[in-house]
DNA sequence: AGCACGCCGACT
DNA sequence: GTCGGCGTGCTC
């Protein structure tokens, strides 16, 4: 009997068979091709995983397939590989790992007419490519030249190399990816870009498809229609698009000729999907890279700390057990020192001691005066402060009273803007009451400050400045974000304040002075991964100064200005702001010393989530696990959230083989043991939140 | 995950 | 008398 075994997106850690129909055929060829299956009572998209021929389904049980789509050529076996391992790496169920990376028009039982795909735009002429600098050739120079054409299946050689491409904000590392596409592309190779978030680097979609008109360069990310995704997905499955720039979901792209992978920013934690699949895209990008044997680069003004020690053999644990030892480095460190843009200098950076000095609604005498400055100049300044809204805290002067929300343990945050309380983890959202809702005292009042106290304040102490908000509120729409982006660019503004959205990839070019208030926060954080995203932060925007020919300034209010972490930052010493935490994190024995998984799980009462977690914890195996540590469960630090009590449990081995060992048959028994309805668990691996 | 089937409360 | 709550079980 003609037997076909079917990937299916159900999370079931198991495949369908069903019976081929009389009159199809199909081969080993056709392994990879999606087909439509009756399941239930539904049809659905499946993929073709083998031919078996034998099956433990019963005839009765067995049923024929509907049909065999042939719209596409089968998903190829390096595909299949890569799927495979991330199922295998982050405890998923394979079918749904398969499914879920094609994109939406691929999996419809029901395919749209298609239309004509409309005419591309013919890009402007080629622009001439800058000349390079000393640092860039360098670069190039150590970065090994793909092969020509080679098939995907052959090629038992491999160009596999990682590289820690470690570059200043503005010093040049767009241009050196953009030089290792062009060898890429003449080697007949494909080339896969991915970038943190797609909406922030407009610019460099323009520049790529600039240098390339010839590419057929696609972009792929999840604002995209659903057309539009598939038509790029297609293009770049069929070798058409030589170029594909993507967000994280892009790492799974099937590219037949694919010679270099890139990966930008690749310390930033959208690379990490927080639902559904939990991956990290940087992590099988590598994983990618090294299965296919090409090239990969990983860039960053302030990496992870994670690749920092993998391409510092120094910062590589003193292995014991040789078994698990790594190389002197996994990654090959590759440093672009200086700004490429001639003139352009770091721009100092300067601690402002707020505690000497009584702050003027939380902006230091310092901070106001280099504001002054610039707008005398008639150049831009930017208040970075990473807190949306009015005030955090609305509370009683009588009474204590704070406004909380009732579905969240989080206080509710004051909107002066429209007027509202709301709640940043769930959206619930009041109006602001006109007295204490305790005992009634009508002097309510806000503390702290959010970027709409700090935009008030400085209208009012300048009232003549252009100031632009730029949050989450300000710029919820693409459209409002592009606006507000055009408005900035078009000289319309004086002051810009706004949180992180600023910090990335964004020249301003008349922006010659940054200050950063309310950092001290995270220094104190519970989460130990603080520090190192606040460094990354602070230099990035701190790179957002002076970056055309004006010089620039940064000023940083703290409380703190000889911790450690702000004297590296002064001296924009990366290098040595890493030492210093991967020292702290060996001693404590945390990443990347130590490996991790957290399952997590959520109830409307804390009590079953947490008797969920001791019964996972009581897996009666897990004594023979010896190498892996498992942590008691304990409520989050947002315990509950959306009326939801969340608790986890931590894993942690100093063996990712160890860990993987525990993690499979440990989820099996998870995933068998009876839970109610309403409670919602799942296990991630190399968790980033805490 | 969907989606069926199945057994107990408040409504036209 | 039925509509519908969500508990349990299955999907080749």
């Amino acid at each position: 009997m003609d037997l076909v075994r079917v990937a299916l997106d159900v999370p079931l850690s198991r495949f369908f068979d069903y019976r081929l129909p009389v009159g199809e055929s199909l081969s080993s060829d056709d392994i990879g091709r999606r087909v439509r299956v009756p399941f239930g009572s539904r049809s659905r998209i499946g993929i073709i995983v083998e031919l078996p021929a034998t099956t433990d389904a019963s005839p009765e049980q067995l049923r024929p397939l509907e049909a065999i789509l042939r719209d596409l050529p089968p998903l190829p076996p390096d595909w299949f590989r890569l799927t495979r391992f991330c199922a295998a790496y982050y405890q998923a169920p394979l079918g749904e790992v398969m499914l879920s990376t094609l994109p939406k028009g691929l999996r419809r039982t029901d395919p749209p007419k298609a239309r004509a795909p409309k005419r591309k735009a013919t890009p402007p002429a080629a622009e001439m490519p800058p000349a390079l600098t000393e640092g860039q050739r360098a670069v190039l120079d150590a970065i090994v030249d793909p092969a020509g054409d080679k098939p995907a299946s052959a090629a038992p050689a491999s160009d596999f190399a990682a590289y820690l491409l470690h570059g200043v904000t503005g010093g040049g590392k767009t241009e050196v990816y953009l030089r290792l596409i062009e060898r890429a592309l003449a080697a007949g190779r494909q080339a896969l870009l991915l970038v943190p978030e797609i909406n922030l680097t407009p610019q460099l979609e323009a520049r790529v498809a600039a240098r390339f008109p010839q590419a057929g360069l696609v972009s792929l990310h999840s604002e995209l229609t659903e057309a539009a995704r598939t038509r790029a997905f297609r293009a770049a499955f069929l070798g058409e698009a030589r170029i594909v720039l993507g967000t994280r979901l892009a790492v799974f792209t099937p590219l037949p000729d694919l010679g270099l992978i890139v990966v930008d920013e690749e310390h930033d934690a959208s690379f990490k999907q927080q639902d559904g699949l939990r991956y990290s895209a940087r992590d099988v990008a590598v994983f990618r890279a090294h299965e296919r044997g090409v090239p990969i680069v990983l860039g960053s003004a302030t990496p992870s700390l994670e690749s920092w020690a993998n391409a510092n053999a120094v910062f590589n644990p003193p292995s014991a057990k040789s078994a698990e030892a790594r190389p002197a480095t996994r990654y090959t460190l590759l440093s672009l020192p200086a700004r490429a843009v001639a003139g352009a200098v770091l721009p100092p950076l300067r601690c402002v001691d707020t505690r000497r000095e009584k702050l003027q609604d939380g902006l230091s005498a310092a901070l106001l005066a280099a504001i002054g400055e610039r707008l005398t100049r008639g150049e831009q300044s930017l208040v970075f402060l990473n807190r949306r809204g009015y005030a955090p805290v609305l509370s009683c002067t009588a009474c204590g009273w704070v406004a909380r929300c009732t579905r969240c343990t989080a206080n509710l945050v004051l909107h002066l803007a429209d007027r509202r309380l709301r709640c940043h983890h769930c959206g619930f959202e009041q109006r602001i009451p006109p007295a204490c809702p305790s005992c009634g005292n009508q002097d309510i009042l806000p503390f702290g400050r959010g970027t709409q106290r700090i935009e008030e304040v400085l209208s009012a102490r300048f009232p003549e400045a252009r100031i632009v908000r730029v949050d989450r509120d300000s710029a919820k729409s693409r459209k409002q974000w592009e606006a507000l982006l055009e408005r900035i660019h078009g000289g319309d503004a004086d002051i810009l304040v706004g949180t992180q959205m600023l910090a990335k990839g964004h020249d301003f070019p008349r922006l010659t002075l940054v200050g950063a208030i309310g950092a001290d926060a995270a220094l104190f954080a519970a989460d130990w991964r603080a520090p190192e995203r606040l460094f990354a932060q602070l230099l990035q925007v701190a790179g957002r100064a002076g970056r055309a020919g004006l010089p620039g300034e940064v000023l940083i209010q703290t409380e703190q200005p000889q911790h450690p972490l702000y004297q590296a930052l002064a001296r924009h010493d990366y290098p040595a702001f890493a030492a210093q935490q991967l020292a702290e994190r060996a001693q404590a024995g945390f990443p990347p010393y130590a490996y991790q998984a957290m399952l997590r799980a959520e109830a409307p009462l804390m009590e079953e989530a947490i008797a969920f977690l001791a019964a996972a914890r009581a897996w009666p195996e897990i004594a023979s696990h010896t190498a892996v540590m498992c942590y008691d469960p304990v409520p989050m630090r947002l315990a509950r959230r959306a009326n939801y009590e969340r608790a986890q449990l931590l894993v942690e081995s100093s063996s990712r083989r160890a860990l993987q060992a525990f993690l499979t048959p440990w989820r099996e028994f998870v995933a068998a043991t009876r839970v109610s309805s309403r409670l919602r668990w799942h296990l991630e691996v190399d968790p980033l939140e805490f």
